[in-house]
Order: C-alpha cells, then structure tokens, then sequence
RNA sequence: GCGCCACUAGCUCAAUUGGCAGAGCAGGACACUCUUAAUGUCAAGGUUGAAGGUUCGAUUCCUUCGUGGCGCACCA
C-alpha cells in the first residue's frame, strides 16, 4: 500500500488525518519506522495485575516486565505521563517520566496519539492513588495508528458502524469482546464435551450438488471445470450420516450452513451448526445428550445453568421438560389437533392463517406451532413428535405412522436444536423424497431432492442412529444475553456501502 | 417484501414556531513530575446521508432515493 494513501487529495483530507500523517513523517524524520517488525511481550495487562495484588504503594516489582499494546488514553503532567495500554487481556496504566526514559524517548512518548501501538518496558508499581501501574524505563515504537479512535468515554456506540467495522468496536467495546470470547470457549467446551463421549470431529463438503438435509432455500454458485452448478450447503447431514453409514458410529461437525433467507435478530444467511450423529441411538437417547451437553456447556462457561436472557431467568439443568407437539398445541393455544384433516384446517382458519387451504397438514400444524406455542415456550423445553408430512429424513413413531420421531429444542421462543431418529429404511426414504418432489411441483421451494447416491449409501445399511443439530449462535446468544444474532457474529452481513 | 424510527464535526450528542449550525471528547498550540473521563488557557474543525421541492430564508416542512435499527412476514 501506498504512503501517500491518507494524504493523496490532501485538499480535503480533515485536519485530524493530517495531524497523524504529520506525526508519521516526523517518527521517520527521526529514524522510527512507524510500522515496525517485531516485540517479544512476557506478559499481560492482566496477569501483571494479578501477579502484583500485594505489591505497597512506594514499592517496585523485582523485574522488569514486557508489554505491548494500544494507547487508549493519556495524561500529560509536563515532565511525566500516565497512559493507558490496553492488550488482549485488558488495560493496565504506564508511567512515563523524563529523567527515567531521557529526552528522546519522552519526546516520543508525548507525541503518541490515541490508537498508537507501543512495546513497553518497564517494574511493576504502585502508584500514590493506588493503581498498579509500570514505570517505563524503554519504549518501543511499534505501529502509527492513522485514525482517531471513537470518543474515550462513550466509545462506538452507532450499530451499522460497530456492525460494519467490527475491529473497531472490538478496540473499544470491551462486552463485546468478552462476548467473542465466550463464543470461543462454548466451542471449544462443546468439543471438549463430544471428544469425552467418544465423538470425532469429521469436515463434510460445503459445496453440494444438490441442497439436502434441511428445508431451507439454499445459495447457488457455479464450478467452471466440472461445469456444474453447486449449492452451499444448508445442512451436512446427508454427508455425516453417509459417514455412519461408513462405519463412524459417533461423528460431529461444527460448521458453516447457509440460507439464502431472511435477516433477523435470529437469523443470519450463513451460522454456524453443530450437527451429531450417534449410532445404535434413538431420539430419546439424543435428549439425553442434548440436556447434559447444552447444560454442561452453560454451566462451565457462565459458573451456572441459570442464566439471565432477557427479562426472563432461564434454567439448564437436566432434565428438560419433553411435550408432544399436540399435547403442546392444547396447553398454549387451547386447540385440539388430533382430529381429522379438515378440522385442523377450520382450526387454522379460525386461528387466521391465511393461506389455510394452500398449505399441507404438516405445515399447518407447525405454522400453528410456530405461531401459538413456540412464543411461549422459555424454559429449555422439548417440543416432540411432529407430523411426517415436514420430516422428511425422520423415522415414524413406533407407535403412530403420522407422526416422526422428532424434537425440537426451545429456549427463550428460539428453537436452538433440531433432532431425530434417523430414518434408515432405503425403501422409505424413497417414498419420503418422491413425495418431496411432488410438493417440489406444486410448488414447494424448500423440499427435498431426490438423492440417489444418500438412499444408495442407505441401501448398504445405516445401524439405527440419531442425529441432533444446534444452533451454536443462538446458543452463544443465550449464554451472553445478547438479543441479536448479530452481536454474536463478527462480521454479520451488511449492504455494500454505495 | 411491508410498517415505524434514525442519519448533524473523527466519536458522543444539542439546535426554541422555519431565522447566524453549538458543546463535550479526540486532534493543534502553550503550561504542568502521581494522573486516571487529569487540569488550565488559546485557536481550529461542518456539502446537517443524497437529490429535488416549498419558502425571503430549510438541520427543521414535503417528495424521491440511500444506509441502518426495531417490528411484521419468510426461516433455524
């Protein structure tokens, strides 16, 4: 890149860019190279805050420490200096004084802006007010921050602009980098968990030729060798339960899926899924993991199953409620749904759902569900057994060929998991996907295809499995309380800037 | 896609009925060797999201557009 980016059309460039421009030219005026090499920091803001809890005010720590980080705000006193240095673990203050660091490096340190980024060397102490603090016996320039941060006190607070320049709001916003933070670590838990219970983490292709294993709308994009269209993939589960089918008894992916659909504060077109599957396993078997899993992970990552979202104070701990879907209907919208077709559809009329007579038994039912029940459903609760009609990959209840062994996981009104009983019948699976294609013709957007080489792998055999996925977002959403999707997404997806 | 709201200095916000666009922080200059939203003094910083319209005069009223937020719809 470059130098004269920021001063190219210098006619119009604000005097605030100038000012760094200038200071730019003057750290190389005096042979610093404004955007060095190299540091070798030994430790943190917080763990020199931690090491010295005992140190007196007057004392000096034995060593001299290493530090590298951010200027994030500085207090001028003539002939000495208070900064604030922040790194990744936080902030700690130095201490910059004339007859301690000699002229060069003082004059240096005064004309550091708010941005810049210095390696500091220098004992730990205590400072008359109290504050641990280090006293700087070198400085190294590091790199010339060529932008003036966001206000000290309010920071960044215009969403579009944290959205948009997220490595911004990351600088200022310490929450939101705790957020990512714990992001990271229910990952990492949730690994630890799978790893523990035998599971292997396994990559399935994102590029598919066909878009199976959910109902969902997925991205096009186009191989020019192979000349074939492809799709993102808007489930692995195909792939994952050709890997059962391979003799991988328990496998997991933690990964992308993509939706070419609507944004909300739940949704984002592309998130991150966990999807298990668990041979010689069956839905209630997958409870059973999901309620310690989710459970587990909450505990370890918040110090409790009890978290605050919201308004509302939810509790993890196993086991969670299991309410079948129809039960479900009766207690939140009072209706009854075990009836005959036409009196579901009368219900669903009478409840205003519009397009009653266009829609299949199976969507009026979750339309239903989703419009009457789920809403009110706070507690981790497992809604269970749905119609066949919308399950398309699931096994028949034992007991009831209209029903699938199926559940659903909701916390907070979100659905957060989504699992079954994996259908394993070749024969089955066939009549689930034609009849997929016929809802495909009528003019269902978001069915099934008909995936000869899945029902060829099903052919061989798949042992009894069940399959679970989770939202992993929607789940960092719960364990950080925060109420959009895209607070818990680094870079969520924007509108270009025109 | 529909509805409501927002957009003013690098950032956070003001601006009376339509009447000279104003603060704080950041930045510049000066002073200051224990401050922590440091402090004091001085000076500077604007295409009010964009384009039109009404008006003697528009940040303010109207229209269109752009971007975003929230809600609805679709979806997980």
């Amino acid at each position: 890149m470059s130098e004269e980016t920021v001063s190219d059309g210098a006619q119009d460039i604000s005097e605030v860019l100038k000012a760094r421009q200038d200071k730019l030219e003057e750290l190389k005026k005096h042979g610093i190279n404004p955007f060095a090499y190299q540091f070798n920091p030994n430790t943190t803001a917080e763990e020199i805050l931690a090491k010295n809890q005992n140190i007196k005010e007057g004392e000096e720590g034995p060593e001299e420490v290493r530090l590298a980080g951010r200027i994030m705000t500085k207090r001028g006193h003539g002939k000495a200096s208070f900064a604030n240095l922040q790194d990744k673990s936080g902030q700690i203050q130095i201490y910059a004084k004339l007859d301690l660091l000699g002229e060069d490096k003082y004059g240096l340190f005064e004309k550091l802006d708010l941005g810049d980024i210095i390696g500091v060397i220098g004992k730990v102490f205590r400072t008359k007010r109290g504050e641990i603090s280090v006293k700087l016996s070198d400085l190294v320039f590091l790199t010339k921050s060529m932008h003036p941060l966001p206000e000290k006190w309010h920071g960044l607070t215009d969403k579009e602009m944290r959205y948009r320049q997220r490595y911004v709001d990351l600088i200022v916003n310490e929450d939101v980098r705790k957020v990512f933070i714990k992001r990271s670590q229910i990952v990492q838990s949730v690994r630890q968990f799978l790893a523990e219970k035998g599971f292997m983490e396994v990559e399935t292709p994102i590029l598919h030729p066909m878009a199976g294993g959910a109902a969902a709308r997925p991205f096009e994009t186009y191989h020019n060798t192979l000349d074939m269209k492809l799709f993102l993939r808007i489930a692995p589960e195909l792939y994952l339960k050709r890997l059962v089918v391979g003799g991988f008894d328990r496998v997991y992916e933690i990964g992308r899926v993509f939706r070419n659909e609507g944004i909300s504060f739940k949704h984002n077109p592309e998130y991150t899924m966990l999807e298990l599957y668990q041979a010689y396993a069956d839905y209630n078997d997958i409870m059973d993991l999901t309620e310690n899993l989710v459970s587990s992970v909450i505990e370890k990552i918040t110090g409790s199953t009890k978290i605050k979202f919201r308004d509302h104070e939810i509790d993890f701990k196993a086991p969670w409620r299991r309410l079948p879907l129809t039960q479900a209907l009766k207690e939140y919208a009072g209706e009854d749904i075990t009836g005959s077709e036409s009196e579901i559809r009368d219900i669903a009329k009478k409840r205003g759902i519009d397009d009653a007579d266009k829609l299949g038994i199976g969507k009026l039912i979750n339309e239903l569900y989703d419009r009457f029940v789920e809403p009110h459903l706070i507690q981790p609760t497992f809604i269970i057994d749905y119609p066949l009609e919308t399950s398309p990959l699931a096994k028949k209840k034992r007991d009831n060929p209209n029903l699938v062994e199926r559940f659903e996981v909701i916390v907070a009104g979100m659905e957060i998991a989504n699992a079954f009983s994996e259908l394993n019948d070749p024969m089955d699976q066939r009549e689930r996907f034609a009849k997929q294609l016929e809802l495909k013709k009528a003019g269902d957007e978001e069915t099934e295809s008909m995936d000869e080489d899945y029902l060829n792998a099903l052919s061989y055999g798949m042992p009894p499995a069940g399959g679970l996925g989770i939202g992993i977002d929607r789940l960092v959403m719960l364990a950080t309380d925060s109420h959009s999707i895209r607070d818990v997404i680094f870079f969520p997806h924007m509108r270009p800037i025109k």
